[in-house]
DNA sequence: TATTGTTATACTCTATAACTATA
DNA sequence: TATAGTTATAGAGTATAACAATA
């Protein structure tokens, strides 16, 4: 049984072991297992979609151009939750493998539209097969629900930093 | 009961939008969520604790170092996940700041024993409380029982990668 | 003046391989 | 031979500030 301070809700210290060494309070904090569950699962996806060349910050960006095609750079950086100055590179990686184009944007000569090229989209089809794979594995000991109920709790975390 | 919400819990895993952006299947994915959480957590535990000079990783080794005194380096770093090779830039830094020391371990002349300073233990001790607040705001809006059921939830994510 | 994309730069975190000194 | 710590190095991933072109 976790304990609970009467000021605040941080669980008592559970000394749990790692092949005998105690770590404190840390297995009674959120961020701590977040931490753990994230490194877990892009071990998983990159065993996963290494071979394709596909990381989770990739995968992103691919579904979201998929689903908007010609958004500007600008947009899609924020979508993406990144600095338009980090998007740069990260385009022209996928630029020279003919994964995605930069189109004139009609209308504003400043802006570009992104588009999935045709190899762009096949590629995807088959990280999203991967993926889907992937998110099997990563629940597969969950009941009926879990899965949801995992999902709701994470996205009520700091909603407003999203 | 999980997974009920004051706010429609249910919505968040339906492909929303993003000001009017397509997410596609991001927002049904357990890594997606874990991820965007992550930095949620990450961005609050660096304004609580950044004037500190305290990252999450910082304090998961001070944390380990104080519940283990003497722990030698490689199995520090066996604790904190970390390569022994990454842990030895990240010692360097603690013991400059004087907050860890390192102690030629008796009867193995390659081991050294890490040790918390009276400083580091004071600096850990000031961390704990503000990552206790961290970690209360982090959950303010989970009913009771909530906070546990997530952390039991992630704690079932590959736990044959732990 | 403000916005879009870009560049230059730097910082954090992490790992691999090879080295040294011991065991 | 094997282990503990270290070094050199490299690669993601990310950001800030300043710039040119355009609005």
């Amino acid at each position: 049984m976790i304990g609970k301070t009467r000021s605040g809700s941080v669980a008592a210290v559970i000394p749990a072991a790692d092949d005998g060494i105690a770590m404190g309070l840390l297995p009674a904090l959120v961020g701590y297992h977040v931490r753990q569950a994230q490194m877990a699962i892009f071990a998983d996806f990159d065993a996963a979609l290494g071979e394709l060349g596909v990381s989770p910050g990739i995968f992103a960006l691919l579904v979201i151009i998929d689903a908007n095609p010609g958004l500007k750079q600008t947009l899609l950086a924020d979508a993406a939750r990144l600095d338009r100055s980090t998007l740069v590179p990260a385009l022209d990686k996928l630029e020279q493998r003919r994964l995605v184009e930069r189109r004139a944007a009609p209308g504003d000569r400043r802006s570009n539209g992104i588009f999935l090229t045709a190899d762009g989209a096949d590629l995807l089809n088959a990280a999203r097969r991967a993926v889907r794979r992937h998110e099997t594995r990563l629940a597969r000991d969950f009941g009926p629900g879990e899965r949801a109920a995992l999902i709701a709790l994470l996205s009520r975390i700091f909603p407003e930093h999203r």
